[in-house]
DNA sequence: CCTTATTTTCAACGCTTGTTGAATGCTCAT
DNA sequence: ATGAGCATTCAACAAGCGTTGAAAATAAGG
């Protein structure tokens, strides 16, 4: 038989959606393999059969979507670069195009890409062998990305660029999480999973913080 | 014997600054209680005895510090205000009395206080049971600060200073998550436990946001 | 010093975990 | 239709988990 992902009867699937639902809401050791199996219908030992080792299964979720997600961001890049031409593309334009790929994928309705997302946010928070795994996947995008902020602020020096590359990343990253603490917050005037109001706010939010900090002298 | 902390033998605190530190690196269900009590150089059942639940043993770990922190914010939050008067604070002022704590502690050494703040940083990503925790310990002083944020942009809707305080706290969590991912990304320009760079270009970064955001018209 | 109360350890429990090897079912080219 | 090869299940394993009750050590009070 084939190796290739046409042919597999849907239950290797099955596993990764599941895993990738429970892995985002509680965390690598919070999840057990039999619990993972139990929501895609599966026998426990399947999992093991199709990704080896634990780790390996999480790595298997947290790659799957990465590919797509790299190109459609890098896609709005290149628009924006291409709408903005022959003048250099703004900070606004490079965020938002960094930003609303996102909100697209989430808008398409696939729970899988809200799960992936969350996902997305959770490795973000943790230490070392999350940095692997954010380094593998998406050292490259952030690279492209912040080479073309420092095109766009000539005059700031790079330690700034990439403080303030913190500071969205830090916030895209709560905004992922979807944690609900500003609906609370808010006593429910603004909620996690309005992604639309989120990225609206945070893109003159961010574009004005960059301004503001790397602005000359 | 009395039950008040200031008798206890010591073990006792020496297991909370074991989990404090374990948990903060590895999350709730990444650390066991023999991890713990080995690290404290104790007895596995002695955890259970002073905490009872391992549950309860988080929360007590994560609610040690709280009331110091909050202490400590309130005090720089009322003495921005007195500097001020008799004009209302401002925004950049308010963000500063929010962060600068944070950085005096860290400063001051005791590296629980680092764990502490990472350990924030992971209840903070976390959903529900997260959030009762976060709420429980930090929603009075968060509102303090928004009701002065509203005071000192009166002319803001309340969504929007939500969604910047939104902005700021998911930048300061994944700071406090000390990543090493700015590293990685800069090269080692910058460094994720270099704490006064990130505070100092913070401060006007997120005080810049606020302003366009929340500006009329 | 004896008694009492608290702290700490010891030993063990019942349960769940990730993983594995053998057994069964299924698909499909020949 | 038969046999080979992959997919899936079954049953079980050793290890580690949180928790507990009873024993031992330590501290406090009279």
């Amino acid at each position: 038989m084939k190796t290739d992902q046409t042919k597999s009867p849907a239950k290797r699937d099955r596993i990764l959606d599941a895993a990738e639902h429970l892995f985002a809401e509680r965390g690598f050791e919070g999840v057990t393999l039999r619990q993972i199996a139990s929501k895609a219908g599966v026998d426990v030992a399947l999992a093991s059969y199709h990704f080896g080792k634990k780790d390996a299964l999480f790595t298997a979720v947290f790659q799957r979507r990465a590919g797509e997600l790299n190109s459609r961001r890098l896609a709005a890049l290149a628009d924006a670069k291409r709408h903005a031409a022959p003048k250099t593309v703004s900070v606004e334009a490079i965020v938002s195009a960094f930003l609303r790929p996102l909100e697209d994928v989430q808008r398409e309705g696939d729970s899988g890409w809200q799960d992936y997302l969350a996902l997305i946010a959770y490795v973000n928070n943790h230490t070392y062998w999350g940095q692997r795994l954010m380094s593998s996947a998406f050292d490259q995008l952030v690279t492209e990305f912040i080479d073309a902020l420092k095109t766009a602020l000539p005059h700031a020096p790079d330690d700034k660029i990439y403080w303030c590359y913190h500071n969205l990343s830090g916030a895209l990253t709560l905004t992922l999480a979807r944690t609900g603490r500003i609906d609370r917050l808010s006593g429910g005037l603004c909620r996690s999973d309005d992604y639309k109001s989120a990225y609206d706010q945070m893109i003159p939010f961010m574009a004005a913080g960059f301004h503001h900090v790397c602005q000359p002298g």
